[in-house]
DNA sequence: TTATGTGCAAACTGTTTGCGCGAAG
DNA sequence: CTTCGCGCAAACAGTTTGCACATAA
């Protein structure tokens, strides 16, 4: 019998799962938190901030922006959102998934697509730098740039 | 004999240099291009465009913001200058050194501090990329996120 | 009851744009 | 002379902040 996407505490759903760590980390319980992890469960994806604050002032409105800005902010530091920057402008919310993979996010210069990558994607990299400058690299803090293959499919023939 | 630092066009400096390849693309040879390209010369490092703006406006007030952005955007697109994203806002300049091997930027986040890699970082990472989803990768495009050693250093003992 | 979160307005950083004048080629 | 760059003002996106009020615990 496997295990299937039974993991992270008792089955209960990735929100009521983030809620309980975050009343175990002795954070509030709010509305509004609730509503944002919503957004983002439901989201399956990378959010910039700006589209959680619409999904949640659609979900409850009166929701305000600055308050999701924190909501989010608080969520990351208790480790069960994380961010992603991606160099053009906004940066990128998900939900930590217990189980999944964490994972190396790549970004398309032209058409602004997210893609996943393994994990160990950098990991070469990772020891590199380590043992070279003593710098730790954070593999899934950044979005790496480049251009998706459907992109460069659409420039086929023109050199530049 | 070594060739030295004897490289580009005819020894004649890397802003003469990069005058040079602008005019050979056909591009204008303004005062304000001559500022920027002379304020990034000097700098020797990664200059965010707000940075170049203090500079050159030092150098020849009245030159605008607006220009020094639209300078750095068409000598980006004249390949007489590279952008890096970084992450945290700001994007960051620098002249392209002909003779200097192209490196991969590493950026500390807590410090903000850069930091050169060699070119080849991502070679495996570009590779795994290009074969798996046809991504083509910009190594040089994205600072990677980390912490430097110094900072590291400074929360030794620390566990969070 | 009390620390913490929220709503609101406003500021702030980084960057872009439309427009008419001016200067490079 | 014509095309392209420039200065200016203004807008824009994304995000942060100070303050007073509300509320979860």
């Amino acid at each position: 019998m496997r295990a299937g996407r039974n993991h992270g505490s008792a089955e209960a759903g990735p929100v009521d799962d983030a809620l309980a760590r975050l009343r175990a980390r002795g954070q509030r319980l709010t509305p509004a938190r609730r509503v944002v992890l919503e957004v983002l469960a439901s989201a399956k994806g990378h959010l910039a901030a700006e589209d959680v604050v619409t999904r949640a002032t659609a979900l409850q409105p009166g929701l305000h922006r600055a308050t999701i800005y924190r909501t989010l902010d608080s969520l990351c530091a208790s480790d069960v959102v994380v961010h992603v920057h991606t160099g053009h402008g906004a940066t990128l919310y998900h939900l930590v998934d217990h189980g999944e993979a964490p994972h190396v996010h790549v970004s398309c210069d032209r058409c602004g697509g997210i893609f996943d990558a393994p994990s160990d994607l950098l990991d070469v990299a990772r020891e590199r730098l380590e043992r070279a400058i003593g710098f730790r690299l954070e593999p899934s803090h950044t979005a790496l740039l480049g251009t998706c293959a459907a992109c460069l499919a659409t420039t086929k023939g023109a050199s530049r």
